[in-house]
RNA sequence: AGCGGGAUGGGAUAGCCAGGAGAUUCCGCCGGGCUCAUAACCCGGAGAUCGGUAGUUCAAAUCUACCUCCCGCUACCA
């Protein structure tokens, strides 16, 4: 089963291709699509519901788009599902439900208590995105979960300062209330067996051991929103995305099943639902969520007497030129642009799924397509299919009568060995090579039989011909995975009148039929081309980040360039009044000491003399300051700050400074501790 | 900061868990040959102190310790 779930901001690839497992058979026994489920849960819906309010059409339309918009893109590259589904239809809704309840029964889900900010006119909880106010970290305004203007961090609820509802515009008050709870922690011994016998990739593996050796915490599975799934018996709550999006996989899976009928497919049997062993259960992800994965979505498994994955394989992120994607500054190659471009989507998912390790992250750029295209697509493999088949027409019209030598046969099971062997460790670099290296190989046996120098429509010709026609019947099955319309093509040029898309490892041996001269298989990419592509990358970058005031730091290269002003955070328009000002209770202070918050690696923690008292703050100034030198330095404190505590210290009171470096404020006069500064 | 993942000739990778000759393969580069083909194939060549330092060992890319850099996850700039 394959699984690939998408987070915004963080793209990352999956192959285009992963298997069905039948039970205890090995997934090289049917190396095809099998249930594909894709998800628009990784839009969390967090995001969700700020943009769609942001664009005033409502959350399930939003998301609904999104969907859709995938559903288009996918089949343009010839990626397609047995089943696409998504989380908020009534199966999975049905299923969600259902799942909860057996948390429940199994004792696993007890009510504990947040803050959650509340309405107080409309009596209501506020659910994130009806929460304004001031983000806790950088002071920012801030919305929701997440603190938007700011310093772009994610806000748990309860933490904006000053909440105000959006609703009425009337502040919010913070409440407790009554959210549920799965107890993870009781499968702490659980999940870590389940590691032990769980395959894939290395890092889904060890990353989520650190959670459990450091003890699991409990997961609060519910939320104050307006939309996702109802809690069962709780209007009010719903559902935590990460709780009814794994559940998809098996909604989903039921879906196909009801389609395709239980003799074909069982889901049931496949999440052992049945009391059996299950199926195979295996997630291609992204390694951002790893922990999903590996804990939450196996422990709700587990507890509700389900199968449990078989393996988690967790692939690295896509870079451009070395850099991140990021859709807000335009670096990225949309899909519709690279089919606009004319590109065939194969070269694209060749490039895609053979370069680089599977767990590292690959890095995308126009040269190293070119090159990858022009020499190993055009040079090896249709070159190779290309000048047997023209050779065969000419001389042969298609196959000539003769029987493959044993050594072309062998050579021929050894890549379907190579193949199935990588299917089976998960690798699908390795996979997608064999059918390039088999024509590798074509190459070189027709280069040392030289059927150009034997007698036209002779026995010797004949059979050095029959040779590389069946290397290309192969080459074409090898290559299905990744460059499923090119097999197809070399299939159909080839006079086979099978369907290559359906064809088993064991079709390599099919026999090609008669034929005329081919086409070219692929088509080089010229230099200048590649040089003009570039220029349009660049263009677009520039365009995007020219006309947006985006703070976020990802050029670390421009970090020493001078500072010029677009790099300031822009003024605040909105003026505030001087009451507002004179709540502000700054003072002039002196530090008295100074010592490092143990475990933390900016934080200082301070006792500073502000007059009337010597107040315990702490700061993060380590970036700048040398801890031994605070000592005896004047500084500015607002001293009405609330109280916080960060790693385990109370920190009573804010001192000021500037920038990201923390450069301390300090008087130029005499002024004593104490004094307010107005 | 903690925890993971990574660092191997210009690029991309294998090898590492179970240490051993001159470090794998592909691309690129230089020189030569051949030519059915969108030029592939053959021969030869240059190019890596295997991120750094120290250690274990007869022997380290591989094991140990510390460190640097990149990328994630978690976490703290009151």
């Amino acid at each position: 089963m394959w699984t690939a779930v998408r987070k915004r901001r963080s793209p990352h690839r999956s192959p285009p291709w992963v298997h069905r497992r039948g039970r205890g058979e090995p997934l090289a026994e049917e190396a095809r699509p099998a249930v594909g489920v894709r998800l628009w849960v990784g839009h969390a819906r967090h995001p969700v519901a700020l943009n769609s309010a942001k664009e005033g059409v409502s959350p399930e339309a939003y998301a609904m788009e999104y969907h859709r918009k995938y559903e288009e893109t996918f089949p343009k590259f010839n990626v397609d599902f047995d089943n696409y589904g998504h989380t908020h239809d009534e199966t999975n809704t049905e299923i969600t439900r259902e799942f909860v309840e057996r948390l429940e029964d199994a004792g696993y889900i007890y009510e504990g208590e947040i803050l959650v900010a509340w309405d107080p006119e409309e009596d209501q909880p506020l659910p994130d995105r009806y929460v304004e106010g001031t983000c806790p970290y950088c002071g920012e305004h801030a919305r929701g979960d997440e603190c938007d203007e700011g310093c772009g961090r994610h806000l748990e609820p309860g933490e904006i300062e000053n909440p105000v509802s959006t609703l009425t515009g009337n502040p919010a008050e913070y409440r407790e209330r009554e959210h549920k709870y799965f107890a993870v922690s009781e499968l702490a011994d659980y999940l870590s067996e389940f590691l032990d016998r769980l395959e894939g990739t290395s890092n889904a593996q060890n990353q989520p051991r650190e959670w459990i050796e450091e003890g699991l915490q409990d997961w609060c599975i519910t939320r104050d929103m307006d939309w996702g799934i109802d809690y069962p018996g709780e209007e009010e709550l719903v559902l935590y995305v990460w709780v009814d999006a794994p559940i998809e996989y098996v909604s989903s899976s039921k879906q196909y099943s009801e389609r395709v009928g239980a003799d074909e497919y069982d889901w049931e049997e496949v999440w052992g639902r049945n009391g059996g062993d299950g199926g195979e259960i295996v997630h291609v992800i992204g390694r951002d969520i790893i922990q999903h994965h590996t804990i939450f979505w196996p422990a709700m498994l587990h507890a509700t007497d389900h199968a449990e994955p078989r393996a988690v394989c967790a692939t690295g992120f896509v870079t451009i030129d070395g850099k991140g994607l990021s859709t807000s500054r335009n670096r990225a190659i949309w899909a519709e642009e690279y089919l606009d471009e004319g590109f065939h989507p194969d070269l694209l998912r060749y490039y895609l799924t053979t370069m680089g390790g599977f767990q590292q992250d690959l890095d995308f750029t126009w040269e190293r397509f070119q090159e990858r295209v022009n020499g190993e697509l055009v040079g090896t493999v249709g070159n190779f299919v290309y000048r047997s088949m023209l050779f065969a027409a000419r001389n042969f019209d298609g196959t000539p009568d003769a029987d493959v030598s044993d050594e072309v046969r062998e050579r021929i099971d050894a890549a379907v060995e190579q193949f199935e062997s990588a299917v089976k460790n998960y690798d699908v670099r390795t996979a997608g090579d064999a059918a390039v290296e088999l024509a590798q190989f074509g190459n070189e046996y027709i280069q040392q039989h030289e059927p150009w120098q034997l007698e036209d429509g002779s026995d010797e010709q004949a059979q050095v011909i029959r040779d590389c026609l069946q290397v290309a019947t192969a080459v074409a099955v090898l290559l299905e995975p990744t460059c499923p319309e090119k097999a197809e093509t070399v299939w159909t040029q080839l006079g086979i009148d099978a369907d290559v898309h359906a064809a088993e490892t064991d079709a390599v041996h099919t026999e090609p039929g008669a034929f005329d001269e081919p086409d070219e298989l692929f088509e080089k990419i010229e230099d200048d081309r590649v040089d003009e592509l570039d220029e349009a990358l660049d263009a677009k970058i520039a365009a995007a980040t020219a006309d947006e005031d985006d703070t976020e730091d990802d050029d670390a290269e421009t970090a020493d360039s001078a500072m010029d002003e677009s790099d300031f955070e822009p003024l605040i328009d909105e003026r505030i009044d001087f009451d507002t000002f004179e709540s502000l209770d700054i003072r002039v202070g002196r530090i008295e000491s100074a010592e490092g918050v143990e475990g933390a690696d900016k934080l200082v923690r301070l006792s500073v003399d502000i007059g009337v008292e010597t107040r315990q703050i702490v700061a993060g100034l380590k970036q700048l300051h040398d801890v031994d030198d605070l000592t005896g330095e004047k500084v500015i404190v607002l001293a009405n700050l609330e109280k916080a505590e960060l790693f385990g210290v109370e920190s009573n009171g804010m001192v000021l400074a500037a920038g990201d470096q923390a450069d301390l404020l300090t008087t130029s006069g005499d002024a004593e501790p104490g004094t307010k500064v107005r």
